[in-house]
RNA sequence: GCGCCCGUAGCUCAGCUGGAUAGAGCGUCGGCCUCCGGAGCCGAAGGCCACAGGUUCGAAUCCUGUCGGGCGCGCCA
């Protein structure tokens, strides 16, 4: 159930009966505890409009409401606001139905996250968006969004000449492939230095593109070990991406003469300096220039303008999306912007939403883009190893009694979980610095602080020898940290629901530490096992546990009982 | 040259269709354990929300400009 839709909904058919139209009810969280729990503040803007005193409309608005069951208290405050508190029992009620409700109603949202390039190993850079998306992916899975998952992976382009050049040079049995680092510098340094080799590499490109069988072997070959290694990243992280979400460019190679034709047939693209380009008015600068972008090169050749058209084609009218998430690197607005233009004027969106969900850059304490500590390299595995190791020092630091095998479970779970919390609760569509004493800190907003709190209630439970799942009834609340803590709990659905819409999980963040503080301050105030209410704050402390695991779970991160 | 993004406490970050006295964590200072994990709770100090105008009953939020910082801009993706 989600509290805040509801009141608004209640809120606003008041405002109508008070003569105010269709004005919207503004209903969000009170900005102070004196105020309640919601605070509605259309009356006021309503009011301007139609030249009343915003506290009489107010007070009309709150008398005609009809809040029975959900608000204890509803009374105009200030200059025209509408303070409400929730009632206790409907708080109560909402503990004992804790179901995410299917807003989603089977929508079919494509979300595009991840996409490596693979011609080498995953670096650091494709944390965010591979974090991100899951997240986003998981989310929207549980509001009841048909969720289609795309991983659009870099596996075609003129790079991949000279990786398949270099593969025939030395023979496909050699185990250089082990190493795909190596083999990505050996190849671009003999590309750069060996104009022979350059020639042989271009010559692959035209092969490939033209189908031959023996060279798409070997191309697919490289893929294969190079998507294995992705795979095993992808597996470490916990990320719910598998082989099946892969379509990568190649997937669209057909298409792009039909693409390109049609963009033709249509009028949109005039030949540039040999080359075929868009120039769409939007775009013209105040110098008069307008920014091309070209869908074929000229010597006959595509870019992946030409391949982001067909997969927005293939998601709209063949996977039928109503809406297409890009969770990509700001880097790429200017592109985004052009390829959405472009697509809706060849009327390939097919009246989907395309948006493009941007993020900047992973930077070190030195402000500049983050390197493993080494300095050496941007491997991801690498820097996973580093999460790990140090999750494992800090967890034996501080619960040495834990055996290896949950030792090797706790680690895992707390440094990667870290790693990603770190990321998605700063969501800002800037630039933001990663610190690894921050993030494993185990104070303030950061995973392990919520996988303890956690992990301090299943202590309870332990220690009380209370069997959770068996615990039944409704929890009545008396103390204001009860009502405070049964009120958080029933915002879940508004905090999935708010991801939902902005494509930013650092919400479900806020919610999950906003929660896990407000169970802290219960816990202080109120005993719990021995209590004459025992089995009414048992039932809170179960919600909690329950409503923090599955926050954690949407956003990928794993919890354990003991840390 | 043009364009996009960012500028909030010493540091790292929130601030939800414009709302009441701008909030957390770290760090600093001060309280709280006969009590369920002190990895905690309570409190204090710390802000011209980069700057200047504008719109509004009301602006960190919207508009314009200036100054800082990041990124991008014709045949890589």
């Amino acid at each position: 159930m989600n509290l805040r839709t509801l009141l608004g909904e209640r809120l606003q058919a008041a405002l109508q009966e008070a003569g105010a139209g269709d004005a919207p009810a503004i209903v969000g969280p009170a900005t102070r505890p004196e105020f309640g729990d919601y605070q509605a503040n259309g009356a006021l803007a309503a009011a301007k409009r139609l030249g009343m005193k915003p506290r009489d409309l107010a007070s009309r608005v709150a008398a005609a409401a009809d809040l029975s069951g959900i608000a204890a208290r509803c009374e105009v405050t200030g200059p025209g606001f509408i303070s409400l508190t929730i009632d206790d029992d409907c708080l109560s009620e909402a503990l004992a139905d804790s179901r995410i409700e299917p807003v989603g109603s089977g929508e079919r949202v494509v979300i595009d996250y991840s996409h490596p390039n693979l011609a080498k190993e995953m670096q650091v850079h494709h944390l965010r968006s591979t974090i991100i998306g899951d997240a986003v992916a998981r989310i929207l899975d549980a509001l009841g969004y048909d969720v289609i998952r795309q991983n659009h992976v870099g596996d075609w382009g003129t790079g991949f000449g000279r990786l398949v050049a270099h593969l025939n040079d030395i023979g496909e049995d050699s185990d250089a492939l082990g190493d795909l680092e190596r083999f990505y510098t050996e190849a671009s340094e003999r590309f750069t230095s060996d104009p022979a080799f350059a020639d042989r590499a271009r010559r692959v490109v035209v092969d490939l593109q033209g189908g031959d069988p023996a060279t798409l072997e070997r191309w697919q070959r490289y893929i294969d070990i190079s998507m294995s290694h992705c795979q095993a990243v992808y597996d470490r992280l916990g990320v719910g991406l598998n082989p099946g979400h892969v379509r990568g460019e190649s997937a669209y190679r057909d298409d792009l003469d039909g693409i390109v034709a049609d963009l033709d047939a249509k009028g949109l693209v005039v030949e540039d300096d040999g080359a075929l380009c868009a120039f769409l008015p939007e775009f013209k600068e105040t110098d008069g220039r307008v920014a091309p972008i070209i869908v074929r090169k000229s010597d006959g050749g595509y870019l992946y303008h030409s391949t982001d058209l067909a997969a927005v084609r293939y998601r709209t009218q063949t996977l039928h999306a109503k809406r297409v998430l890009y969770v990509v690197d700001a880097r790429q607005s200017l592109h985004f912007k052009q390829l959405f233009a472009l697509a809706k004027r060849a009327a390939y969106d097919a009246g989907a939403s395309l948006e493009h969900h941007r993020f900047g850059m992973m930077l070190g304490n030195d402000g500049r883009p983050f390197k493993t500590r080494e300095g050496s390299g941007t491997r991801l595995l690498d820097f996973l190893d580093e999460a790990t190791v140090r999750a494992r020092r800090l967890v034996e630091a501080k619960n040495p009694e834990l055996d290896g095998k949950e030792m090797d479970r706790v680690a895992r779970a707390v440094g990667i979980g870290a790693v990603k919390y770190a990321d998605l609760s700063k969501n800002r569509t800037g630039d933001y610095v990663f610190d690894w004493d921050a993030m494993m800190s185990l104070e303030g907003n950061t995973a392990p602080y919520l996988q303890y709190a956690f992990a301090r209630i299943q202590s309870l439970f332990q220690r009380g020898q209370v069997d959770a799942a068996a615990l039944t009834g409704k929890p009545t609340i008396r103390e204001v940290e009860e009502h405070a803590l049964a009120l958080q709990i029933a915002r879940f659905q508004e905090a999935l629901e708010q991801v939902a819409t902005t494509v930013m999980p650092h919400h479900l963040c806020t919610y999950l530490y906003d929660l896990a503080a407000a169970f802290m301050r219960f816990y202080e105030r109120c005993p719990v096992l021995d209590s004459d209410v025992r089995n009414d704050r048992l039932l809170l402390c179960r919600q909690t546990a329950s409503t923090l695991s599955r926050g954690l779970d949407l956003l990928g991160i794993e919890t354990v009982d003991r840390m």
